[in-house]
DNA sequence: TTGATAAAACTAATATTATTAGTTAAAATA
DNA sequence: TATTTTAACTAATAATATTAGTTTTATCAA
């Protein structure tokens, strides 16, 4: 009757040996086979964990999102205002530095509308709106606000990963001043 | 001697063919299988037009971005400071609804170091540079206002894409509202 | 006009994938 | 102890990209 207790670590220990596969070679060899061998088994064994490529996939995407909360959240202790802004920016960056693929695994479920993957996704939204909340913005203000933020934070993300800013001015600074003139600005107007 | 004159479009009409393919299904249905299929050969004869797989997905990506540069250039014409933000802003953000999938590609080139990718894509950060040379930056700030920007349209293009924006609030709005907020921060600060 | 050349298609074959179906060994539960 | 479930397995299939070698066709030069 009761629903067999789990073997536990089983899953996680998938998916964090397909998370070690993501950050060192990309999401693109995070494939049945090599995570199979990785793990010491054959290919559809891995059908008993997840539903093919495309399960993993989610898996894969609520996990990375889960660990970016935690990140986040950590982040967010102790801190308001502008300097909460600064600091979960400056957190959410390192996270997809230090995580590249388990980041670039965020955003490759096969739906991004599955509703574990809203779900997961949500808890980092509703950090980000709290945060915000400091400013008093009004009505839908907050809502765009958010959306800029995190435009801002998965644009920039995105864009250092796939090597896209050139030039030799320190990355840190950037975000940072990007960031300040935002608030600043969503402040203001 | 002189290189045989090429046919001239025929590249072309596979990379238009590539782009719809992508616009319709997604970049995930742009397989070399489906591609000969929809113009009626077979995938080994794609190999006579481009590397294969991965030459392929550069190509496009160049396509892609040329693409996005022409609409930028486009409505970058007559305007500039706060009305040329706002336009070339709306522009980015269109050409990605509108070509979903040739927008995909544009980041889906398997080297994005790559020298002509990087050529292609420097026409679009040029084109920004000069539009925010109205705002008399200094120093490195007109750098850092230039990600900042790339960052925005970029990562909510992605976003809007994925899928990442739920709530029922007008997206356009959001965007003028941060592309605003954004370059009034970056002007006074 | 003819012959050489090059482009661009083709067939055939291979290696990888993901995937399905059905099977088996082991562990946990009743 | 008997049963059930888990999680592995083998075998087989379909789709993929890719390579090698061949053939057709159009263009250019003589």
């Amino acid at each position: 009757m009761s629903p067999r207790p789990k073997v536990g670590l089983e899953l996680t220990e998938i998916l964090e040996a397909a998370a070690e596969l993501a950050d060192q070679f990309g999401m693109q060899e995070v494939t049945l086979a090599n995570l199979a061998k990785k793990l010491g088994i054959r290919p559809p064994s891995l059908y008993n964990h997840f539903d093919g490529l495309g399960g993993l996939r989610k898996k894969m995407a609520i996990y990375g999102i889960d660990r970016l909360y935690e990140v986040l959240a950590q982040a967010a202790i102790g801190v308001s205002g502008d300097e909460a802004m600064l600091t979960i920016s400056k957190a959410y960056v390192d996270f997809a530095r230090k995580h590249p693929g388990v980041y670039e695994a965020t955003l490759m479920a096969p739906d991004m509308e599955d509703e574990d993957v809203q779900h997961a996704g949500s808890k980092v939204v509703d950090l980000i709106v709290r945060v915000l909340q400091a400013y008093r913005l009004e009505g839908d203000t907050a809502i765009h606000a958010v959306r800029g933020l995190r435009s801002i934070l998965h644009g920039f993300s995105s864009l250092e990963q796939s090597g896209g800013f050139k030039m030799a001015v320190d990355l840190n600074e950037s975000l940072e001043i990007i960031i300040k003139a935002f608030t600043h600005g969503m402040r203001e107007n």
